[in-house]
DNA sequence: ACTACTTTGTATGACTTGTGTACAAAAGGG
DNA sequence: CCCTTTTGTACACAAGTCATACAAAGTAGT
């Protein structure tokens, strides 16, 4: 029941239906690879000689490659896989402590990695994403075709214009100075979005079946990003997935990046929950960082633990109003947070569990499924997922 | 960047593409005609020639019609329009008062209507469902095609199950009763979704060109549709929309349907302002309708006035909370308190800009578009929208 | 009234793509 | 060594759009 957009509709012309199919046979291989031509035919009940045609375009813009298979009885199939000999996306994963760059090849496996600490002069750290950049398209095989970035902060996909809180950094031109540096096309996208589309395309199998689902990134604030129909969602001018500063109550321990003491962000961020520990463990002095504090409550220091199980209350609580309103199939929580996961994952469900007003459906509640960096999947992402998505039909 | 659902995708065979340059060309018709072929095959980027035989097509079919038209300095073109002649769809709005049944033309104008008092009992409802609809069946010049049912309350669109909490029907087997009494398919949604169908359907020109908006009903209850690219978003087991269950504060004048006093349909319900205004008046006594306490309103009467003014306050800041997270393009408001518009507006944008966090892009919140019986207009939508809504491709 | 021009709608062969059938290739099993 | 099974390819046919030509039906100028 969607509705067809006049604007932007295509109409449907010969190669259109190649076009259709081209994509589905490529996401055959890419998730149930290596597959024989022949499989693929009786999955999508087209044509064993169709599928071979495909098959050599594909194989001829080097996007999938043959190996040889063991026969079931009859003749052996020769398997098909994607080529992941050359590395083909790099990306940036722009934080607010530091910047980790790596090139991947195209089922997402990352190849070289480096970081770096994040500058606030946006100039400085541009300089760095572009040095490292071009050191790793010299160390890396094969031809880069785009750069993925990630940034904490509120991009839109339409405009480009961009907005960093952290940094207060306004519409730098970080996509286009790097694109006139490399002459590869650039893509920015929101972290939390862009770590969405990563657990949509590179998650765990279990995940991957889902269409429906929201990704809560938990790191020096709180965001969301949101799946829906195999879609992320970004709303009008890219600023959907601000629930963070969704009101849940009063009297937070720090303040959310906009200065208010209700918001969401200012309840369940990493900020908040080194605030709790330190007024705990009266460390009011020095510093400590949120990591400081996992590693802590691993080692099974009371004070650490409190603060993180209490931080777990207060994201359980936002959860469940995203539950109620949204009803995805899944929530996963993302971010250095997930290391903690075993501390924390009980207090959070009896959390939703209570703040939910009646029966719904119990949603299963995750963490992330790309370790505790999916914000640099995200990046990847955001140039592989390209290659692989359906073409906008009608 | 839409992942392909591999366990529903279809591949595309010769007939997909006229498949798809069908609707497209039938959405030209219903949105801009009458138009010519000619138009329609300048705005397509197709022939005239393919214009014409898809034409022919949905001529055979009934489901456009051509006048003739007035030359612009060359031959004089045949327009084509929405075959409106028969009426195709059967609506019903079951309302937790009265239900509301209306017969519609293609482009959902109704064409006969009737209404009757919603009976707490299902069987007795469903029995004058039954009579009502073979009454217009009857009625009606054309072949019916399907009947939609519009209902207050949770629908599984994938197994049809059904809660009611208004009068606590579980289950009942509303569709397929009316299936077999009338050999008809019967589609059924919650009300809310469903207005949201019909405001992105049949709404004003101005939302028709909205693809990501939220629609609010507010009637015994607040319910919640929303717009995800042109499409509703129903979520797992069809409870997505019940963000009348967010917690927004506490003390609300009312309880929500499940017995809580924080939800924000306890603070912004019809139910809340009838509260609201018999506690200012004192009339503590006998049983006021929301309908009179606006027809006070309306006339000027103080308490009734301030009891919806606050009642407005309380929808704005869920509706900010609403924007925040997903950026909609638009926010509508819907049902019987659409009626008081003007009374109300004020207090509910100033009360939205100030719950929002920040500068977030100030987004337009309108009355429904449909009147005051924006759920009759689902309720047929649930028929229309399915024959003009694009093919699932890819 | 006649001609030139414009616009609309239709007819026809070429091109792309998937289908269905036939066939070759390459293994296992008795 | 022959039969069966499975895989991959080749070729005539059907469906659909494209490009082009052409017919139809007006307006505008002389």
């Amino acid at each position: 029941m969607r509705r067809i957009d006049l604007k932007k509709a295509n109409a449907a012309r010969s190669n259109t239906i190649r076009d259709i199919n081209r994509q589905i046979v490529l996401n055959y291989v890419r998730e149930l690879g290596p597959i024989s031509r022949a499989a693929i035919a009786r999955e999508t009940a087209l044509q064993r000689s169709t599928i071979s045609l495909i098959v050599d375009e594909l194989r001829v813009v080097g996007l999938i490659e043959e190996v040889s298979g063991e026969s079931t009885g009859g003749r052996p199939p020769s398997l098909l896989s994607l080529r992941t000999v050359d590395a083909v996306a790099i990306g940036v994963d722009l934080g607010t402590v530091k910047t980790v760059m790596a090139s991947s090849d195209l089922a997402g496996r990352v190849l070289e990695q480096e970081e770096f600490p994040t500058d606030p002069d946006v100039k400085k750290t541009l300089e760095k994403i572009v040095d490292c950049s071009q050191r790793l398209i010299g160390k890396t095989r094969g031809a880069i075709e785009g750069i993925g970035i990630s940034v904490p902060g509120v991009v839109d996909p339409e405009s480009g214009n961009l907005y960093v809180p952290h940094f207060n950094w306004r519409n730098a031109p970080i996509a286009e100075t790097l694109t006139q540096a490399t002459s590869l096309p650039v893509s920015m996208d929101n972290d939390a979005n862009a770590a969405a589309l990563a657990e949509l395309w590179f998650g765990r199998p279990e995940i991957r079946e889902v269409r429906d689902f929201i990704l809560v990134l938990v790191e020096q604030g709180v965001g969301t990003g949101i799946v829906f129909d195999g879609q992320v969602y970004r709303g009008e001018g890219g600023t959907a997935g601000e629930f963070g500063h969704m009101t849940i109550g009063t009297g937070a321990p720090v303040e959310c990046a906009v200065g208010s003491r209700e918001c969401w962000e200012a309840f369940a961020s990493e900020r908040s929950a080194v605030a709790r520990y330190q007024k705990l463990a009266r460390s009011n002095g020095d510093d400590v960082s949120f990591s400081a504090v996992m590693d802590l409550a691993l080692k099974g220091e009371r004070n650490a633990r409190a603060a993180l199980k209490e931080t777990a209350r207060y994201l359980g609580i936002g959860i469940a109003n995203l539950i109620q309103g949204l009803a995805p199939e899944a929530v996963i929580v993302g971010g250095p947070i997930a290391r903690v996961w075993p501390v924390i994952v009980e207090d959070l469900k009896a959390s939703v569990d209570s703040s939910i007003c009646r029966g719904f459906p119990s949603t299963p509640i995750l963490d992330s499924t790309l370790g505790s960096e999916p914000t640099l999947m995200g990046a990847l992402s955001l140039v592989l997922a390209s290659k692989f998505a359906s073409a906008p039909v009608a």
